[in-house]
DNA sequence: CGAAAAAATGCACTTGTGTGCAATCGCTAT
DNA sequence: ATAGCGATTGCACACAAGTGCATTTTTTCG
């Protein structure tokens, strides 16, 4: 009460009266495939366009769908998560949503939070790319009529749509690569956010190594960082047998690690070391680090999550895979033909 | 009408319903500071938890303020870009609000688009970081009692509340930093997005030099990246004189002008040439550029805009200036004593 | 020109909240 | 026991839109 916005917005009722007719005929008016006679039409526009008058969305809301999804999301300055924001706010927008995007942490108790305020402003759907939501609150969200989908996260909850890359592809694949280029010591960088996209990559790599009677190092350093891979660097290279063939399950780790491996160890890239990571961040095509990888296809993925908010019976399908890209580049000596 | 949304959300009625109260004691359990008894409210929460019960923000943002911050934002995948949404959407939620964000061109066009969306969505307040929108679409969102908080933009608008780092104190510190290192021959990259902040670095840059009787050669590449700075060192190295001494008015142009300097020209840094950049991105610090450069505060510039959002009589003031911090790394020389 | 069909308009209800006002409830003090 | 008083409670309205239905206006066609 103590004070109002002095200045409110203008309202339907103001166009109304201005432009001397009733405020359906406003309303009418931006209402597309509504019955206004032409001169209404122009006499309303006129006057709305006088008053600076705006379509109030979130009234529009209470009787529809509000046409807002809610992002959930952390850690967003990472490269890889920045440009799904990006990617995802451009497609929602083209779609006529808007994106609300939730900052979130990691844990359990955030995400939650963060579900919630998904549900009070009404989203018509919410994308999670961090964290993984506890079922009772995915089942609260399914039961207010809002979609939940998952992106990368691999649980594979009952009711919310799944989507996400083929991690089990990379891993097989990143192990041929280093395999070809003759890499007779493996090792595996990863983090210890032992997210299930992380862990599925490590499981498949080290399983197609023993496969081929190959034994990896695993070496698990903190967060999911460039500083990480440096960390894991001096680890791996402080130890008696040093590997000549690396995987990285992300490519900060990997650009850290080559650092390291280069500045402080003298090693040469792909001669004394092959290197493979996993995402295709920008920084994975610099010149300095020209890194073998594997692209994530945000731009099939974010479709994909278009898709499955205009057709919703869609959402109890099965989990959407979407195959990740090779990307070749200088970090790994090319097979022996 | 084909569909309504089948689950709809639970309503303030059903708890009400549930918990045998009116929809008004409801109401109040969920107010902070209204009256409410102990008995009903435990019967109020109890209800509301059985159904899954949610306020709605939307109807609530009918009557007061919506609580929502529009973010207006272009190129988001740019790491400073990607930090600022970062910082703001965290310093937002922490104080009550939810971010919406606008991904955007910078042309007008767009720009007044996401103006008009921040008007329909009945934000409190739009935080414009690219781009610069018609001075009409600013004064509309005024009349209607938002707030408009520019970042970086310094057009200093009518009304608008203006937020900024030191452009000037970075051309003037960048100049001293070269000239200490004893660089005769400067050199200065700039894009050709001629953004105010861009624009007022170079000025200031080139406007110091000549008061040292330096002359500067400037480089006009392209857009503000990685890319643009590769194709800045070619031209730049192409020619006959090469600078020893080089402002880049970004450090994503400055870290593609270091790549291809050592690896195509064989230039070392900093013996050959010096480098400074700008923005302080986290790449800057890795350890294959070990770039110096200015810091953009982030979080007190975050810290500013929330202060203006909480107490909006403080926005007419004039444009708040912030300090960029310099971070001295290994591209440019130490001074002599 | 007049009747029937079509188009345009306005009323009133709906969506989910918060809150002023009046009525009611429960407790204390005389 | 009852007046007095403060704490609760419910009614009804406001907020800003969309829309079914009935009514009015316009158009069309015989």
């Amino acid at each position: 009460m103590s004070e109002l916005k002095p200045p409110s917005f203008v309202s339907a009722q103001m166009v109304a009266d201005r432009a001397g007719v009733s405020r359906s005929a406003v309303s009418r008016t931006f209402t597309d495939g509504a019955s206004v006679s032409e001169a209404t039409r122009r006499k309303v526009l006129e006057a709305a366009d006088a008053l600076g008058y705006h379509v109030n969305h979130l009234a529009r809301g209470l009787r529809e769908r509000s046409n807002i999804v809610c992002l959930v999301v952390a850690d967003m300055t990472t490269p890889i998560r920045a440009r799904m924001v990006d990617v995802l706010t451009r497609k929602l927008q083209a779609s006529g949503k808007i994106t609300m995007v939730i900052n979130t942490e990691t844990d359990t108790e955030s995400v939650s939070a963060a579900l919630r305020q998904t549900l009070n402003y009404r989203a018509d759907a919410t994308v999670v790319l961090s964290g993984t939501p506890p079922a009772s609150l995915i089942e609260t969200c399914l039961a207010n009529g809002q979609q939940v989908i998952l992106i990368n996260r691999d649980e594979r909850l009952q009711g919310s749509s799944n989507l996400g890359v083929d991690n089990a592809m990379a891993g097989r694949e990143a192990l041929f690569l280093l395999r070809r280029a003759g890499c007779e010591r493996l090792g595996l960088i990863t983090s210890n956010a032992r997210t299930a996209s992380l862990v599925e990559r490590e499981k498949v790599f080290v399983e197609a190594a023993a496969a081929e009677g190959v034994q990896v190092v695993v070496t698990e350093a903190g967060p999911t960082s460039y500083e990480s891979g440096q960390e894991a660097a001096r680890r791996v290279f402080g130890r008696s047998e040093a590997p000549d063939g690396v995987f990285c399950v992300t490519d900060l780790l990997a650009l850290g690690f080559m650092d390291v491996a280069r500045r402080d160890f003298g090693l040469t890239i792909p001669e004394d070391l092959c290197v493979v990571g996993f995402d295709d961040i920008e920084q994975a095509g610099w010149a300095s680090y020209q890194l073998t990888t594997f692209r994530q296809p945000l731009n099939p993925m974010a479709d994909e999550v278009v898709d499955l908010l205009l057709q919703p019976q869609r959402a109890v399908s099965e989990r959407r895979m979407i195959e990740p890209i090779p990307v070749w580049r200088r970090s790994v000596r090319p097979g022996k033909p």
